[in-house]
RNA sequence: GCUGGGGUAGCUCAACGGCAGAGCAGCUGACUUGUAAUCAGCAGGUUGUGGGUUCAAAUCCCAUCCCCAGCUCCA
């Protein structure tokens, strides 16, 4: 007999033999229904999976992630079925589940087109249809090599050739269709309901630029037509939320052909900016930072001293002065380092933290240009902290405090946390590396955030922890980071004096909270959808008087605003109110102040919440301590 | 940078070898307006740029720039 346990801790027992789906017969309609896979104790696996003597078992639907993803997967499964039906010679790469969807990388000689894409989604409905059962079978190495070897299947090969010598090969088979894959899988074709395929994309054999380009097709697929139709629903919604298309519909920047990743801020962008710098000002001063600037345009011994010059040459811009070679700052960090040598320090100034608005330029491939999100030139909220070693992870945590209260306490984002390691091409030797990991991995650690661990991604000169904010589609962004710089200090003989009155070496910690400016005003603006909170709102407030006559009062109830620093804006053009509201509320204004005959009368002003509508009349000066407290609290 | 798609009025789009158009925005005038678009008129273009094919090119071909999606890379 095999004992089986139920999540909401329920016992029954089965003939030895059984499988998940015989189990699953047992229970209600409405799971056998939707179970696609089965937790069994705590691995996912196919419903045909033969259940062990004692098993702990739980039924996975779509609505639950793993679920979700097997769906997916097996969907891409399809896809490479159709895409092998209708194009023999294509030869399979690798087709996973990704987290709205699903894509597959195909080997073909000629890329698909649009049109392509018809015929391979319309062959997909023709094997959904077939409703072909997808089995499992595990057969040894040599098997698999011969197996794939035979179709031409040579990535797959290379796939079975690197799996580690222990691993259990195993195939699925659905129809005429084999391939290679861990899964587990739905039991049919039949279970998946409705796919879409959106796009093709050239896509690296195993993300490296230097192999081969294979055509990637990406798709979604979902068990109802209406959820999929919800969710490229969704998807239009959210490109009403681009930043791309708000800066320009609210006016706040714009990148033109004559400088292609090369922002303008517009007056209103401008007010957003400012709004951000004098937030992080005022922050970072209780935080004992300082304030420098230093220049965009130095000598390029100064980079060849910092290692850029081999490091980062491919990103910078260079310059001829006098017959002299420049370099354009990509960082801002040697620049710092020249202030911090100006004079001797000791170590009771320590730490010294320096922050600087740093204007840099890096040459981006063309290709990754994205609105502000990706530039060309941005300015980095950058400091850089000169300590001593025992202060490192007291200075980190202190960072990471920043970073969560701006992200989550002030903006209300959700973020998450990466660890990025020593990449290959990198200066400085392995123990100095492992010593500035472990200072930010026991910082991390000690905050007790979950974070995920980036091989081979940190900085040049260090490792670091990043901090990721999401766009309107769910793409994430790194924001702030902090990195541990052990190599800086070295090039450049930074040292402080000891209380023993000799020169110790110290230690360097790099970060940004925004990361760019550019980059979170674009977060900021596609979070908020362009309903800005008041405190960073362009314009707070608009006075709407109804006719001419109401003009002088509705300017003088502007002023009033004006005067307790509300950016407040008269809408006096020959316009119906109803069409300047209309304007006010595209415009994302947060309060608009109708005046008429009434209001004069009665000396008050009828307020309109953008979102809350109609608030009905109050005094001028109700109206204005509401909304001069909503700045003053920064309420979002 | 690579793969694919695309660039037509300030914006959104139509015309897809045969006279370059519409809506919104803009300007002018009328209307004096009460919580998401008043009406009428006017103006707006070397069809991204350069070359080619053709009697004729926005339309077909080549090159180039820029944009979009993805890859790679990064704040």
């Amino acid at each position: 007999m095999a004992l089986v346990v139920f999540p909401d801790g329920s016992r029954r027992d089965f003939p030895d033999g059984v499988s998940a789906a015989a189990v699953l017969k047992e229970l209600g309609q409405r799971l056998q229904k939707e179970a696609l896979v089965a937790r069994v104790n705590g691995r996912v696996a196919d419903l045909a999976t033969v259940l062990p003597q004692e098993v702990e078992i739980e039924f996975l639907t779509f609505a639950d992630e793993e679920g979700r993803d097997v769906y997916r997967h097996s969907s891409a499964h399809i896809l490479a079925q159709a895409v092998k039906r209708l194009y023999p010679q294509a030869k399979l790469a690798i087709g996973p589940a990704i987290s709205d969807g699903f894509y597959y990388d195909f080997d073909v000689p000629a890329p698909f087109t649009p049109e392509d894409l018809n015929r391979i989604e319309a062959e997909m409905a023709r094997i959904i249809k077939e409703d072909l059962p997808i089995t499992r079978f595990e057969l040894s190495r040599e098997e698999a090599r011969a197996l794939f070897e035979a179709a031409g299947e040579d990535y797959k090969v290379e796939i079975i050739d690197e799996l580690p010598p222990e691993s259990v090969i195993s195939c699925y088979r659905q129809g005429e269709f084999i391939d290679l894959c861990a899964g587990p899988h739905v039991p049919s074709t039949g279970c998946i309901k409705a796919v879409k395929l959106l796009s093709v994309a050239g896509a690296y054999w195993r993300g490296d630029e230097r192999n081969k380009m294979l055509q990637r097709i990406y798709g979604t697929s979902f068990p109802k037509r209406s959820l999929l139709e919800e969710h490229l629903h969704r998807l239009e919604e959210a490109k009403r939320r681009d930043h791309r298309r708000l800066g320009a519909e609210l006016d706040l920047f714009s990148v033109r052909e004559e400088g292609p990743g090369l922002p303008f801020f517009h007056p209103k962008g401008v007010v957003l900016y400012n709004e951000l710098v004098s937030f992080w000002r005022e922050e970072h001063r209780r935080r004992g930072y300082q304030e420098i600037k230093t220049p965009i345009l130095l000598r390029r011994e100064l980079w060849e001293r910092s290692g850029h010059w081999d490091h980062y040459k491919e990103n910078m811009y260079f310059a001829m002065i006098d017959e002299q070679p420049y370099a354009i700052k990509p960082m801002n960090c040697p620049g710092c380092i020249l202030l911090y040598q100006r004079r001797l320090h000791s170590y009771r100034e320590l730490p010294i933290r320096i922050g600087e608005m740093g204007l840099v330029h890096r040459h981006e491939l063309s290709g990754v240009l994205h609105g502000l999100m990706r530039v060309r030139s941005f300015t980095q909220d950058d400091a850089h902290i000169f300590c001593r070693r025992d202060q490192v992870k007291a200075e980190i945590l202190a960072i990471i405090e920043i970073v969560e209260y701006f992200y989550r306490t002030v903006f209300g984002f959700d973020y998450h946390v990466e660890l990025s390691t020593k990449p290959e091409e990198a200066m400085g030797d392995e123990a100095i590396w492992e010593l500035a990991e472990a200072a930010l991995r026991e910082a991390l650690d000690e905050t007790g955030m979950p974070y995920r661990v980036n091989v081979g991604e940190g900085a040049f000169y260090g490792p670091k922890i990043d901090f990721h904010l999401r766009d309107c589609l769910g793409r994430t962004w790194q924001c702030g980071t902090i990195q541990a710089d052990f190599v800086m200090p070295e090039k450049f003989d930074l040292f402080y004096i000891g209380e023993d009155g000799q020169r110790h070496r110290l230690v360097m910690l790099h970060r940004v909270v925004f990361g760019s400016l550019e980059r979170f005003i674009a977060i900021l603006t596609e979070h908020f959808a362009g309903a800005f909170p008041v405190w960073l709102a362009p314009v707070q407030a608009r006075v709407l008087p109804i006719t001419e006559r109401h003009t002088a009062y509705a300017a003088e109830v502007t002023c009033f605003l004006e005067e307790a620093g509300v950016r407040a804006e008269l809408d006096a053009r020959n316009e119906k109110v109803s069409y300047k509201i209309r304007e006010a509320q595209v415009q994302k204004v947060p309060y608009m102040l109708v005046v008429g005959d009434r209001e004069i009368s009665e000396h008050t002003v009828s307020v309109r919440h953008r979102a809350e509508g109609d608030l009905g009349p109050m005094p001028p000066g109700v109206i204005r301590d509401r909304i001069v407290a909503e700045i003053k609290a920064r309420r979002i």
